[in-house]
Formats: C-alpha cells, structure tokens, sequence
DNA sequence: AATTTATTATTGATATATCAACATAATTCG
DNA sequence: CGAATTATGTTGATATATCAATAATAAATT
C-alpha cells in the first residue's frame, strides 16, 4: 500500500516519462531545424484535426491556459503556420486554422513525428499501449 | 497501427494527465497555503529520501536542468526548507539537505500529499498501478 | 608534475507558462 | 427590454525553465 520511495509513484514516473519524452522530441527537432517547439507541434496537430476550432476551444483540448495560447497563436501566426479568422456567429471568437504553409509544414514534418513516437513505444504492444491510455484517462478522471 | 487522431497518442496521454496532475495538486497546495509549488515539493520529497546529495545528482534524479536545480535550491533555502552544506572530499560539490523546517514541513504536509495521490489512483489496483509504471519506465528506456 | 579535459554549480539572457485584471461581447434572468 | 452574469480573448506582472557561458575544482592524460 505504501511506496517504498517516489519512484513507486505512478504521478512520478507520468512526470517523469513526460520530461524525457519532451527533451528526446525536442532534440530531434531542434537537429531537424523545425524551428519550433514541441508544444507548439502539438497544438499545430490539434488545430489540423479539429479545425476550426476557437482558441478556447484549443486551450481546453490542449490544457493549457488560455493566456498562453493567445501568445502560442500570436508566434504560430508570426511564422505563418496558422491563420486566424472572425467566425460570422459570435464577434467574441476566432476561428483557428493552419494556413496553407502550416499544412505543408505539419505534413512534411509527420514522418519525423511518427518515427520519434514509434520509438518511444517500441515493444509496446498495441494491447498494452491501448492499457496504458485507458489507465492514463482514468486518472484524469479521478482528478477531473 | 496509425491513431484515428492525437487523442490515441500515448505521449499526449501522458502530457495530459501530467498536466492534470499537476494543476489539481497545486489547487490543493494553494488552499491549504503550503506556499510551495509540486515542483518544489518533489524535490523536497526526494531530498528527505536521498540525503544527503549533490545539487547534481538532484537534477538527474528529478530530470531537470542543473540551473533549474540552483535557483529552486536557493529559494527552498530562503524559505528554510533545506540548506547546502559543504562537502569534504569536494569543494565543488554541495550536500543538500533538509533542514528541521524542512523535515517538519514534509512531514506535517505528507497527510495531505497522500490523500492526493490516492485520489489519482481510485479504483487502479495495485497490479494496474505496477503495470502502469513498468510500462513508464519501458517508455523512458526507449528514449534514454 | 604540468597540461588538458571534464564536472559542478552559478549567472545572464531568453522563452514561456500562469495568474489577475481587463475589454468586449454574448447570455441569462428579473 | 435592461441589468447582471458569464464567456472569450488579450495584456501586464510575475515565476520558472532552459540554454549558453563562466568560474572553480577535480580527474585524466601525457
């Protein structure tokens, strides 16, 4: 019942596995010359499937503060990867989208993504990872 | 083989929840005025367990940036939390170390750290929680 | 032993996240 | 309808993380 130390802990190691899969990512990109960062590839992959999606809309997907995704937005539009637009029901709202060079850029950078997640998941099998997401969602829930 | 979207993604799970975690366990700490932030706490937590160590040895076990590290160290100080001590075989090195405060305050908290952490885990059982782990660390292999 | 290389901690510069406050617009409700 | 409430996006202030450069020391190499 009780952990023996905090590598026991299941938020340890979540924390954990998250700081060393974002360096690993980010290293690759930064040798690849992306030019951006790994946050931002995230949130360019949720705009090009949910879009078009409001920035509040972004921040709650993503998490992440509303605040910061202004910024995110503002630097993402700056390097004329995603554009955003009024939407005609609500003069409160953005509509986010990728630009058509943020479409490029997200497809031709994919490969690189994907290879960097198969890694990370090698030798985890299909079962196991479908395991880990569901055990992952459920203590989202419990804290939700 | 290929996710339906990012919300398949292993990584992205990760971040979530890490994310949740986080947020969830510093509303608590806020409310209950501990006046530290998670980050801070982890390292507290760890120092109790592995003191003495090396700022060094810190920020690998913790996976954060040695100045990151420096910073925290001389806030906790500040706060009489913990205290660097000199070490004989290294004049470049620093034994940290909680202080009484620092002890006191782990302990005095640890209740409360503890309700936290069996809320994330609700309904997990024990064997899911090693299973989850294991699987953790195997990602953190593949990307070490 | 002297020189080179590596390690530890620190500092400065910079980037980014978060919170609070705000402006504007939409919604609710008396 | 009109006033109060809520929602969205932005900005300012602040905190913190990271990278690069540096200083001091230790370890390795010749």
């Amino acid at each position: 019942m009780n952990p023996k130390d905090i590598n026991d802990l299941v938020v340890f190691q979540i924390e954990k596995t998250n700081k060393i899969a974002k360096q690993h990512g980010q290293r690759a990109f930064d040798q690849h010359g992306l030019g951006i960062t790994i946050d931002q590839w995230v949130l360019l992959k949720i705009i090009q499937e949910q879009a078009p999606l409001s920035q509040r809309a972004l921040a709650d997907f993503s998490v992440r503060d509303p605040a910061s995704i202004t910024r995110t937005m503002d630097l993402l539009s700056k390097k004329g990867l995603i554009k955003r637009a009024p939407i005609p029901t609500s003069r409160r709202q953005y509509e986010v989208k990728l630009s058509k060079e943020g479409e490029a850029f997200v497809k031709k950078n994919m490969e690189l993504v994907k290879k960097l997640r198969e890694q990370s998941v090698e030798g985890i099998s299909q079962e196991e990872q479908g395991m880990l997401i569901s055990l992952l969602q459920r203590i989202q829930k419990n804290l939700g």
